[in-house]
DNA sequence: TACTCCTCTCGTACGCTGTAAGGTACCCTA
DNA sequence: TAGGGTACCTTACAGCGTACGAGAGGAGTA
């Protein structure tokens, strides 16, 4: 401890060394608290007490921090879906698809940044193709040919993941009243069906006049009809 | 003509002004080519045979350019989709439902970027709200409540403009022969149920090693599902 | 003709990003 | 005691979006 003088503490604790899965943490954590804009090199670095060009020796570059970062969600999800007591498949194949995804879901609800880096990816994650292969071993238990359990994995698509990514999502619902009010006429008359569609929700149920749209639900309800679906091509085969 | 001497000509041609529609059409045109990486403000400026900084004078930000291409493309599907003879909704929504979503699929097929620009958007687009509000309309012919044309438009999700993202694109899929085999009896152990299923489809159709995937027949398949999988929920209520 | 104003474009510069290249402190082994 | 890996840091650079202010040119008015 000769001079060092400069900025940091003369450093007393015996420095935990960084590792790969340190800085993936550290990624994990700053983008659920901060989002994943923060998620930047220096940002993560001063997060973890280190300078940015630290994270290179342990991170090829920041693709593979991303790359790293969904590994550990999907991780987080096999996790929680091994501590599940699903159905049995050969009885229940939907009951036991609709829980795993279901639980795929309520892990990313906690990462909600995940789904938009999950479908940036474009290398294949070794976590990912075992949750794959789990829920096509369950298909397989439940009776489906490999030949339909392939399309039913591309019909569902991120939907398998537990998300869907929303084209629709009113953020700028209707604000005010009066003004609102001159605005949806005005809008009635380009898009007369979306207007009345509304109208119609919010009035059969007036407390979701913004935020109209009960994701969870709608998100089961777009699962159970791919699954029933499924069945219906299952047994006409 | 008088000095001007630096480094551009003197300008013969009265010089086109710059608006919002060039600036736009210019950036769809520079994402079709060189990818949407390539779409940086200076480069969209150069292409324009002007100065980045210009651009700002049409555009509020980077944002607003890809909130217009995004219309643009939209737009292009309206049109498309416009010049259709669709069949009559009141006896064949189904029909019609499909036939406008393949076709918006195929504009998209044209601008590979859009469907990854589509998703980041947070705010409403106009072309969009059209573009709904038309599939709306068809619904409601074909007996459709509200409320469950309402459910239609989420379940279908992505896939109602035509794309569903993969999160599945094994561009990976095995390359050589001897030492690909060794790995795939190292991954069987793994993930025996996706390996079995990926020899099996080999097997059938032996062509098809890589790029295994027939994507359109895949986003067919689930849109056929989606669309039987309502046909039934209609007919119930 | 001279002045002003508006429309449009450009030059410069700033803060941010990811990261290449090389330097330095520490510890383990020969 | 010397050498060599391991882990971290300093410096620097190119590229990004864009704030700010300076013009150039034409139109309208006195």
């Amino acid at each position: 401890m000769k001079r060092m003088a400069t900025k940091t503490e003369p450093r007393t604790e015996p420095r935990v060394p960084l590792n790969r899965n340190r800085v993936l943490a550290a990624a994990v954590a700053l983008a659920d608290h901060d989002g994943i804009r923060a998620l930047t090199m220096r940002n993560l670095a001063s997060e973890l007490g280190v300078e940015a060009m630290s994270l290179y020796y342990h991170v090829a570059n920041k693709e593979e921090v991303l790359d790293g970062i969904v590994e550990m969600v999907v991780n987080e999800i096999n996790q929680e879906v091994g501590r599940l007591e699903s159905p049995a498949a050969e009885t229940d194949w939907k009951g036991a698809l609709r829980q795993r995804i279901l639980t795929a879901r309520r892990v990313l609800l906690r990462h909600p940044w995940a789904p938009a880096i999950i479908e940036t990816r474009t290398t294949m994650n070794p976590d990912v193709l075992d949750y794959y292969d789990a829920l096509l071993g369950l298909m397989r238990a439940g009776g489906f040919s490999y030949d339909l359990a392939h399309h039913a994995l591309h019909a569902l698509g991120s939907r398998a993941l537990g998300f869907t990514q929303e084209l629709f999502d009113p953020d700028d619902a209707s604000s005010g009243d009066a003004e609102a009010e001159a605005m949806m006429e005005q809008m009635a008359a380009r898009i007369p069906h979306l207007v009345e569609m509304m109208t119609e929700i919010s009035h059969d149920d007036p407390e979701s006049t913004l935020g109209w749209c009960d994701d969870q639900y709608e998100f089961e309800f777009g699962l159970d009809l791919i699954l029933d679906g499924l069945e219906a091509a299952r047994l006409q085969t």
